[in-house]
DNA sequence: GTAGCCCCTATAGTGACTAGAGGTTCAAGA
DNA sequence: TCTTGAACCTCTAGTCACTATAGGGGCTAC
């Protein structure tokens, strides 16, 4: 029911390293030693660094997962708090869904125009240019 | 019609340092210079680097996106090319779409809990811990 | 013409990994 | 039980994509 970090790196299929590199971070909590001091991690560990995988990949930064994880982490603390974190990241998020739907129309129709044989214009630019739309970072406050 | 590096980066609130770095690595033109050495910059420009900077903020690394923008900037080239680099990033956008609708709705269910007054159990972990759902990182073949 | 802001290049530092060196532990088989 | 080799350990250094600093030169307004 316990199992090495070779083990989690291949469930996760995160690496090695890596993982020792969010323990020291404080991502993930410091998992239980054998006697000879090898980490024994248990399935827990294994959704905790899917998500940090997950939410790595989908572009959120370090800090922000760590505020997430909070919200796990801490359950009991006060709903603001959790309101805030979840609210900026809520909104972060909504920005992401819009932009990339613009970009996938765009990549869509470049491949339709393939399909029937002409050679498309691209204008993934056009698609994506817009710097004044409110795309900033977001930050707790 | 024409500006500074100071200038682009206002408008596209692109760091100047990471304005010539673009440059440096190709995914910026060299622009024309004044007599003094200085850059100037058009509106193509604030385009180009306005998607840049949006793809980056989507989670694109470097090459995802110079791939993308050899599409606008080859029109000519053979579709097969075209439709290749297009369908691989179609896809991997595809599936962020996917992972952040999901994490989109259990952020909205945290928030709509605390609206009504409860302390919410938080259950990030689990809506987006599964590592067996194909997020691994697409690669042009 | 000179003050002050902006530009130049070049180098070094940061965040988030990733690879390597050099040594130790564990478990499967003799 | 003993051995052996894959997998583990720590520590340091390297990579990618920036970001900051140093030291100097250009440009416009008075």
């Amino acid at each position: 029911m316990d199992f090495s970090i070779g083990e989690l790196a291949r469930r996760t299929e995160v690496k090695v390293p890596t993982i020792r590199y969010y323990e020291q971070i404080g991502l993930l909590p410091p998992p239980p030693r054998t006697e000879g001091q090898q980490r024994r991690y248990d399935k827990n560990a294994v959704a905790r660094l899917g998500f940090i995988k997950h939410a790595r990949e989908l572009g959120f930064d370090i800090e922000a997962i760590r505020a997430i994880l909070s919200l796990q982490d801490n359950p009991d603390q006060s709903c603001s708090v959790a309101d805030r974190i979840a609210k900026a990241r809520l909104a972060e998020v909504e920005e992401r869904i819009a932009s990339l739907n613009a970009l996938r129309a765009e990549l869509q129709r470049m491949v339709e125009e393939c399909a029937s044989g002409r050679v498309a214009e691209c204008r993934v630019i056009e698609t994506l240019a817009d710097s004044s739309n409110g795309h900033g970072r977001l930050v707790e406050t």
